[in-house]
DNA sequence: TTGACATATGACACCTTGTCACATATAATG
DNA sequence: CATTATATGTGACAAGGTGTCATATGTCAA
């Protein structure tokens, strides 16, 4: 989390090195982005950097971070459109990101942010706030989930449900960045997916 | 993939340099591992390093590429031995392989290359090989899928199922190395999964 | 005016990486 | 055996990156 500092600048500042490191995290994967490109591009002297936030990380997840905001409350949205069957939120989801993302303007950065991404990166972004914010958001996705849809109706096998579609969403919107010959028939197995995840992959239904 | 000139070395002098970057790499993710600390650690010169690998990366990709094939001739003996079956050889090598990158001699490593595997990894692990070199490793394992036993016999929807199959246990042995608290249940977690799989998440079966 | 505090700054020490000119083996040939 | 040709070994070096810290400068309240 960047420094009290940084958030009480004005946010005309805020933003002019937050378009710097985006620019530079476009340019580089977070390995090969440098601080010193992002403080030279930004203006902004060395040491006030390091005022600003602990280090590369620290910016790279808070930038991210806002982002997985966004996200969350797109899934709420569409949630309650959807009403509660979360996998056809995923189906629409997954155009929605693919259309933002893939935007001449975004596309550079969200190409370097989701081929980079790590199970670390999960872990910092999962297990860094404290345990009762995550409850309080998979509660907040639990009383949208319409438990009559599903097989099961405990919230712990429905979350699970739920993180595996997104996972399955994820993967599928990485492989469109991966290359262009593989992203042309990616949708098509996006929704095989999605079909095996409704109706399973064995041929007799067992249960 | 290292040159000519690693490869010739005497295979003692070649594992020499492989366990040095081994222990970096437990001790640091890969971002963090340094060359410099390798090259100490194996006694070698600066430049004799640049002689046998292109960087780090190149170092890396090597050590794990062993293991990635190691992994593929475990796949085909569980497909033999189950008879066909990829969805019970997953849930056999799930426990295999926690049971293997957990030992204490493997654990820091293994912790590192799961939770900073990202899909740039599989991007240059997949898109280097010739693509015959794919599609060839693809045929071996569909003449041993018995595709009677799914819902589709389908060459390319399987081998995507068998992919779907791979990813989620790839992530279940991920979390198992995340943390302790969450690692407990995972087991359970990865069951669930596989079952929803098996046999849908959607109550009614509308196929 | 003065002190207390927050913020700004860039020179500095330290560390990394990849290269390259040069040294030394090893093999190949007349 | 002498002489090339070829492969391999080596470490000093330039270029660039990071985080820190002593010092400077604002800001506000008493």
């Amino acid at each position: 989390m960047p420094s009290k500092t940084f958030l009480n600048l004005p946010l005309e500042k805020q933003a002019n090195l937050l378009n710097a490191a985006k620019r530079e995290f476009a340019k580089n994967s977070f390995n090969m982005a440098s601080i010193n490109q992002i403080i030279r591009d930004a203006e902004i002297p060395r040491g006030s950097f390091y005022m600003y936030f602990v280090d590369k990380e620290d910016l790279y997840y808070y930038i991210l971070n806002k982002y997985r905001m966004t996200l969350f409350e797109r899934v709420k949205y569409h949630l309650k459109e959807q009403k509660g069957d979360f996998i056809k939120v995923w189906e629409i989801l997954y155009d929605e990101i693919i259309n933002y993302c893939t935007a001449s303007e975004n596309v550079d950065l969200f190409k370097n942010i989701f081929l980079n991404m790590h199970y670390a990166t999960e872990k910092k972004m999962l297990l860094k706030p404290p345990i009762e914010e995550i409850t309080r958001g998979q509660n907040e996705l639990l009383i949208l989930i319409s438990k009559d849809l599903y097989q099961s109706s405990n919230d712990s096998e429905l979350m699970d449900a739920f993180g595996l579609v997104m996972m399955i969403t994820t993967t599928s919107i990485v492989y469109t960045f991966m290359n262009k010959e593989i992203a042309i028939g990616e949708r098509t197995t996006f929704k095989r997916r999605l079909n095996i995840i409704k109706y399973g992959l064995y041929k007799e239904s067992e249960n």
